[in-house]
RNA sequence: GCCUCUGUAGCUCAGUCGGUAGAGCAAAGGACUGAAAAUCCUUGUGUCGUUGGUUCGAUUCCGACCGGAGGCA
């Protein structure tokens, strides 16, 4: 039978760390964070990672676990993941996924898997679609993966390289294995609860709100620590909203209050790039706030869904 | 008080030698299978300050008025 796990995700600052724990604690279950900026030491005040107090005793898995010099990824999450749920199943408690990154989420419940890579390959074939552009690229993979062509814009430069990539190194096509991966079982079943705000001005005074608790809590200065202990400007840890406009403002090429206001409009976009993601999964219990957050209301609800889908 | 400049999209501005308008940013919608807080695609947004006049026709020309900026006194 399929394990069954809970998830709580929504976009930024709808209150997905909070419930989560409520419901964790209630439920007995331990937080699996699936979020691709809290897994990274050192990045607290701007990817907004529960403090010891808030997290009230439950237990918090893949926070703070990676250096912020390494990259992480949806493959590494995934096979982390789902080592430390089956753990988790296996003392009988429930694993409580929470976070935002939606691909995460995915790929852990659809056990996807991915088709290896090579950094080498794929620096090469990014210095080639820089040079010899990108219709040249595009038309390349059409002849390799006519299929992966025709649903990728020519300007979309890390599916069409990530694409060769797959086809020079094991000579399949990517867009089979994704098809063969879809009709695959999937690993989990999932309650799967999101948070939004009734009306998407709402969600963006709070996203404001909570750019400007950052920067009271000092973002600055976690940012400059994180320069100073060495970590690339173009790693993956340094692309998180809040981190690469604070550098950018400690660097002296925007102002204090530029950087402010560039991380706010970034998040509210984010905001809705997580929603367009969420918006076509069919499976997805919605909790509504009308202006502020009602935990307990909240939590009643996520009961009776939980126990709908028979996981209590 | 006088003179000059100025008022066009949410913002910054372009433009129409008179035939009711367009860029960037913001915004909205979408995609997403080893960077996903990343990356990519699509799309509008208007009483052209108000009010008279000239004209077949005014956002465009002329006058007055109301805002804004600067200069002279």
């Amino acid at each position: 039978m399929t394990p069954k796990i809970l998830v709580i995700t929504g976009p930024t600052a709808t209150g997905k760390t909070k419930l989560g724990i409520e419901l964790a604690k209630k439920l007995g279950g331990e937080v699996i964070s699936a979020d691709s900026m809290q897994i990274y030491k050192g990045m607290d005040i701007g990817t907004a990672k529960p403090t010891k107090q808030e997290m009230d005793g439950v237990l918090h898995h893949l926070i703070s676990t990676v250096d912020p010099s390494e990259s992480y990824s949806a493959a590494r999450f995934v096979s982390e993941a789902s080592a430390i749920a089956d753990d988790i199943l296996r003392r009988a408690k429930l694993p409580v996924l929470v976070g935002g990154t939606g691909l995460y989420i995915d790929s852990l419940v659809s056990a996807r898997d991915f088709m290896g890579e090579n950094e080498m390959l794929r620096f090469e074939l990014s210095e080639r679609y820089d040079n010899e552009g990108s219709e040249k690229m595009f038309s390349l993979l059409s002849e390799h993966d006519p299929e992966s062509a025709a649903k990728l814009h020519p300007n979309d430069k890390k599916r069409i390289i990530r694409a060769l990539e797959v086809f020079y190194l094991t000579g399949k096509k990517i867009s089979d294995h994704n098809i063969e991966t879809q009709q695959r079982a999937c690993r989990y079943d999932t309650c799967k609860i999101a948070l939004n705000y009734a009306d998407r001005k709402t969600l963006y005074e709070k996203i404001d709100q909570r750019v400007d608790r950052m920067i009271e809590k000092g973002l600055k200065y976690e940012v400059k620590a994180l320069l100073a202990s060495g970590v690339d400007r173009k790693s993956t840890a340094m692309q998180a909203i809040g981190y690469k406009e604070m550098a950018m403002a400690l660097n002296g090429v925007i102002t204090f209050e530029k950087a402010v206001e560039l991380i706010k409009t970034r998040s509210r976009r984010y905001a809705k790039r997580q929603l367009s993601w969420l918006n076509r999964k069919e499976d997805v219990h919605w909790i509504i706030w009308e202006n502020e957050p009602d935990y307990l209301k909240a939590f009643q609800k996520s009961t009776t869904f939980v126990k709908d889908y028979g996981i209590i």
